[in-house]
RNA sequence: GGUGGCGUGUCCGAGCGGCCGAAGGAGCGCGCCUCGAAAGCGCGUGUUGGGGAAACUCAACCGUGGGUUCAAAUCCCACCGCCACCGCCA
């Protein structure tokens, strides 16, 4: 959520951002008249109230007769500020779903356009020449077959299509990359979260994903729950409804949780293996700071990505991801794409976003700073993404008879260097 | 799942129709005392929104949402959460 108040002061500025966006930049003077209409009804009802508290006072003062008179008259204006009332209610519901509907404001530095408009702000690493190395490189699907590492036709027997089972050396390479994850993330001084994937509603609008992002969220109707894309919504939602101590800022949180993706709107698109999945398993960072410090905090997070994947030795470039793929919540989004060695191309492996004060508005999530209170910056980055991260590991250390070399960072966790056929 | 109890300010805890934004205590802040500190004493100490240069003032907030009433922390209903005991269970 966007501060009413700036909404009110910079109007061009919003209506700018949510046409960098492609968003409908016209809901910002429905904001606008919405909140004019709310804060009318408030003074309103407020003034009736008032004059409401007086007359029940002289009330309660009176005796016999008196009082028996006050009482009758004393009806009408009950009447007339229980109207007032749900008027202001009902200006009130209105202005706030109505300001829900903008996302957030747009960093100036971000590349302006769609999907494809991004900017690649750095490599690392060098791709592997297979030429070199005398073979052609197998897919993670055949790897892990190879291994007995994934299993997707069973998991497509069981659950469906984007399931798939870890089995062996999989699900010990699943334990190990968590391991790592979370004992970096440790001495890097996060505080490791083992959180719920199911939540309620206001758990999953404070954070943004009921917006155009909604048919991506698993739902339990039944049960009125939400199945989480990402342990960045319990992990933003942790601090719901409270006021942090600003001198205990930076919170950094590391959470480890299972994430579910309904993946509306992606048919055929990555449908082998196991780079796009309805579950899997993340390491997500996640930040509570002050509002000045979410920009050296955003790069913070971003080296910690690309330390992790570093750590791989995994090839990478990174990208400012453009206006029109952020996400209604981030002002600025960096992700970090893994080269794929059999599609020739850098697939996204971790991302991270700059939230500014938009998800603790709306979560309600404060900070004491000297006499004053204001909403905190939140931030999140993937450390990492389970089945995307196995896919670039068996793909890029690969060996031509199939076994697979363990990068060696993750050997002390594995307890073995190398993959073996199965 | 069953039964009983409970949700009040930073915390503990009283209040159970009007004089209650709310006693008392702890904590915290300021001052006195002291070489300094503790103890002691005095004063102060919630949040949000509106008006005002300010003093100040108006409105809202006692788990959440409804209802009754001229008037609700206080009565009624529903929901949520917590605690205890019983049953069941990883």
């Amino acid at each position: 959520m966007i501060d009413i108040k700036y909404i009110r002061e910079n109007p061009e500025t919003v209506r700018a951002s949510q046409r960098g966006r492609g968003e409908d930049p016209s809901i910002v003077d429905q904001v606008l008249a919405a909140d004019e209409a709310r804060r009318n009804a408030i003074v309103e009802f407020e003034a009736l109230r008032a004059e409401q508290n007086i007359f029940s006072k002289s009330v309660g003062a009176a005796k016999g007769d008196e009082r028996a008179a006050l009482l009758e008259s004393g009806k009408s204006l009950s009447a007339d500020v229980k109207a007032a009332d749900t008027r202001r209610a009902e200006a009130d519901t209105k202005s706030q779903e109505l300001t829900l509907l903008l996302s957030n404001l747009l960093d100036p530095s971000a590349p302006i356009g769609g999907e494809a408009d991004f900017v690649v702000l750095e490599h690392v690493g060098t791709p592997r020449d297979f030429s070199q190395d005398g073979f052609k490189p197998k897919d993670h699907v055949e790897l892990g077959k190879l291994l007995g590492a994934i299993d997707t036709e069973r998991g497509a027997k069981v659950s469906g299509a984007r399931f798939y089972y870890l089995t062996g050396v999989g699900a010990l390479l699943e334990f190990a990359l968590v391991n790592y994850a979370i004992s970096s993330a440790v001495k890097a001084g996060f505080i490791p979260m083992i959180t719920p994937v199911l939540v309620k509603p206001p758990a999953m609008e404070g954070t943004g994903f009921l917006g155009q992002a909604a048919e991506n969220v698993f739902a339990l109707e039944k049960d009125d729950f939400y199945l989480v894309g990402t342990s960045e919504v319990p992990l933003a939602a942790f601090h719901m409804d409270e006021i942090l101590d600003g001198e205990k800022l930076p919170l950094r949180y590391a959470g480890y949780s299972t994430c579910f993706r309904r993946e509306a709107g992606t048919y055929g698109k990555d449908t082998r293996g196991i780079i796009r999945v309805h579950q899997f398993d993340k390491v997500e960072m996640f930040v509570f700071c002050k509002p000045e410090d979410a920009v050296a905090e955003h790069q913070r997070i971003l080296q910690w990505e690309k330390d992790f994947i570093s750590a791989m030795d995994i090839p990478f470039r990174v990208i400012d991801v453009a206006s029109g793929d952020l996400g209604s919540s981030a002002t600025r989004k960096f992700d970090c794409e893994a080269w794929i060695p059999t599609q020739g191309t850098y697939r996204e492996v971790t991302s991270t976003s700059n939230c500014t004060e938009f998800q603790a508005r709306r979560l309600n999530i404060r900070m004491k700073d000297g006499q004053s209170t204001k909403p905190v910056a939140t931030l999140n980055g993937t450390l990492v993404a389970i089945p995307r991260m196995i896919v670039a590991i068996l793909e890029n250390h690969q060996n031509a008879d199939g076994t697979v070399n363990v990068p060696a960072s993750l050997r002390p966790f594995l307890g073995m260097t190398r993959f073996e056929l199965v």
